[in-house]
DNA sequence: CCTTGACCTTTGGGTTACCCAAAGGTTTTA
DNA sequence: TAAAACCTTTGGGTAACCCAAAGGTCAAGG
């Protein structure tokens, strides 16, 4: 099958199986006349775990490794888990982080509620996000480190 | 002050003043002799606004129209109720990918644990990954819409 | 047979919010 | 006064694609 078609059967976009191309994660034979990309089932598995690799929150970089420890007959799993292993807690955090960010989002919603709409602010910015804390992070002295 | 001052007071490095500026965040003043770049304690306060709207989830490009609307003497705040009202949700929506993910992980970590650590794989990848439900939205025959 | 229209190719640029290196001028300090 | 520390701009990199352009290919219909 062309790129369209192998695109269609995983439910992505012909560009995005263009880009995994690119980036060794398939590799299709070419039609020997017209050059084009001739995929087979095999790689329409290829396609699959490829998403389902990407849903488990591995980059594309680390896919392609996988793929290749695989194709060389070494098992990727001890490499897969513990890739697993080290971006989990990054994966909380940054749920950690967003589920803060909703809260502060959603407190500025309701704060709003109770004031009338245009409230211009002259000289100066929004209340609203003016008075919000700082990322209590910011330091106006004494030296500090960040990740 | 110049950019490692406002940059260490604020506590972001001098890069991301440099970038703010770039991007029109920040205006400061030049010195005429040297054309280093001179900010001041109004700078200061932008650039802290622009941190907490950055930790409230607006990007660049939104806080820089938000601070053009502020220096234009309008009111921005409907502007950024809106913004947050309709990007509200899309952070919902992401925290709730990210839980899925992270359930995804811990469920296939655990499914490890009560296996025998290298489990060799010849032929095909990782099962664990294989075996993950796929994402839902593959069409194999009938069309179908992402986003 | 030939013309569409649909599909293929590669190349190159855009997205987001910065980080980093290089080359060269300035200021501070020992 | 010379080295250390800091400034400038330019240009390239990151992640995972999306999109447009220019040009070749293919299937179907008149």
């Amino acid at each position: 099958m062309k790129v369209s078609e192998i695109a269609r059967q995983a439910g992505v976009t012909a560009e995005t199986v263009r880009h995994y191309t690119r980036e060794g994660l398939l590799i299709p034979e070419r039609h020997p006349d017209n050059g084009y990309q001739l995929f087979g089932q095999r790689d329409l598995e290829r396609l699959r775990f490829v998403q389902r690799a990407r849903t488990l929150g591995f980059g594309v970089a680390e896919i392609r490794d996988i793929l290749e420890h695989a194709d060389h007959g070494d098992s990727p799993c001890p490499m897969v888990r513990d890739l697993l292993a080290s971006r989990l807690p990054q994966i909380r955090a940054r749920i950690a982080e967003l589920e803060a960010l909703a809260a502060r989002m959603e407190q500025a919603l309701a704060a709003w509620e109770e004031m009338p709409d245009g409230t211009p602010d002259g000289h100066s910015l929004c209340r609203l996000i003016e008075s919000f804390p700082e990322p209590l992070n910011a330091g106006v002295d004494a030296g500090e480190e960040t990740r």
